[in-house]
DNA sequence: GACTTAGTTGAACGATCAATAAAATACCTC
DNA sequence: GAGGTATTTTATTGATCGTTCAACTAAGTC
């Protein structure tokens, strides 16, 4: 997963995993029938531990749901700082650099995408009472990561942060027009406290 | 250009790119000392004919300044129904798989976001008094490359145009947000005729 | 103690990778 | 047309790619 990650699919070689994993290869090859069944494999492990690793701890530390979703992205942008600006959205990179070559991949980073949109939604549908009545929580949800994945794109081909934050803050903007009048609005460059 | 753009980088081997061009691998070398250098002409190559060959003939065919930005990701949208969703903004590609890597990638994936930003700031600039005066018009271009980069991606991660369109719709509603009252508000799924 | 099963090992495979060097040809100048 | 430079061709390099396989060890069963 980590050599995936920072690397890339295709720039990451076989033999590399098995040196840093401290393995032969034929002992990955008796388990994986091919290095593409690997990926597979460390997709389907990121379906299985997005929501207890990724979204729960977030969830907790937040009340409010809009809190949360901005929460999750705050996550993102810890990432990005962390590394630099040199890592991104780990489904988002093998996306687009497989998807239209393998279908299974595509398949699940569909569903990865689909998990995330979901939860996404399910915080905007609490939310819904402050939002205005004709505002789409779907297509909502599924803009929330439009702009975070292009956000990242644009901090790695910076390398600075900066693109990120300014895409957020736009988001957060649009957000609170569509909040209700008498709605608390989203506060920029913090959560709401 | 044609290459990196299907395959990746990584994934185009200089054997195709000898074949496809007809040319002999001394020959390639006698003019780019390296594969590197071949990719860094490309993405030189893309900053030449971004106005020219991209954005002018959109330019022509809008006189309105908003209708022109939304004519350009129009373009991009055109792409990903020709490829059937498969294929995505050339720069975009190139920066998620080697900004990392190679700082001149990076430098000049730089560059070409900049000069994009850069035309489509203009427009925005020149609709300025239909714009609330709060707005500021670098920030919401980069906004517009955020969406369409975002809306790219998920595009092909589901092979399908909808996510893309529906990225274009929540960035046109939050347009609309930032309209002046008395301004004609920009049109769902069509251009403003 | 004989036999089976599960799992591991590391050398080796053919293919492909980017890159090179030298020979051969085309082009230009005088 | 001779001489020299610019460019192309051909053949090959060593490295690395993902993958295979026969030999091997350890554990369990009867």
């Amino acid at each position: 997963m980590r050599l995936f990650h920072e690397q890339g699919y295709g720039a990451t070689g076989v033999a590399q995993i098995l040196k840093e994993a401290e393995a032969k290869s034929g002992s990955l090859y008796y388990y994986f029938p091919a290095k593409e069944d690997l990926l597979l494999a460390v997709l389907e492990q990121y379906k299985k531990i997005m929501k207890p690793a990724l979204m729960a701890p977030v969830f907790e530390r937040y009340e409010d749901p809009l809190d949360q979703v901005f929460g999750l992205l705050e996550k993102y942008r810890d990432m990005l700082i962390k590394t630099n600006c040199t890592l991104g959205c780990p489904i988002g990179n093998i996306a687009l650099e497989l998807a239209d070559r393998h279908e299974e991949v595509r398949r699940l980073c569909g569903e990865n995408f689909d998990n995330w949109k979901s939860a996404v939604g399910q915080c905007l549908e609490e939310a819904g009472d402050h939002l205005r009545p004709d505002v789409k929580v779907g297509e909502l949800a599924s803009f929330f990561l439009t702009v975070m994945e292009g956000g990242i794109m644009q901090a790695r081909a910076y390398r600075s942060i900066e693109p990120f934050d300014a895409a957020i803050a736009s988001l957060k903007d649009y957000v609170n027009h569509l909040l209700k009048n008498n709605a608390r609005p989203v506060q920029q460059s913090s959560a709401r406290d």
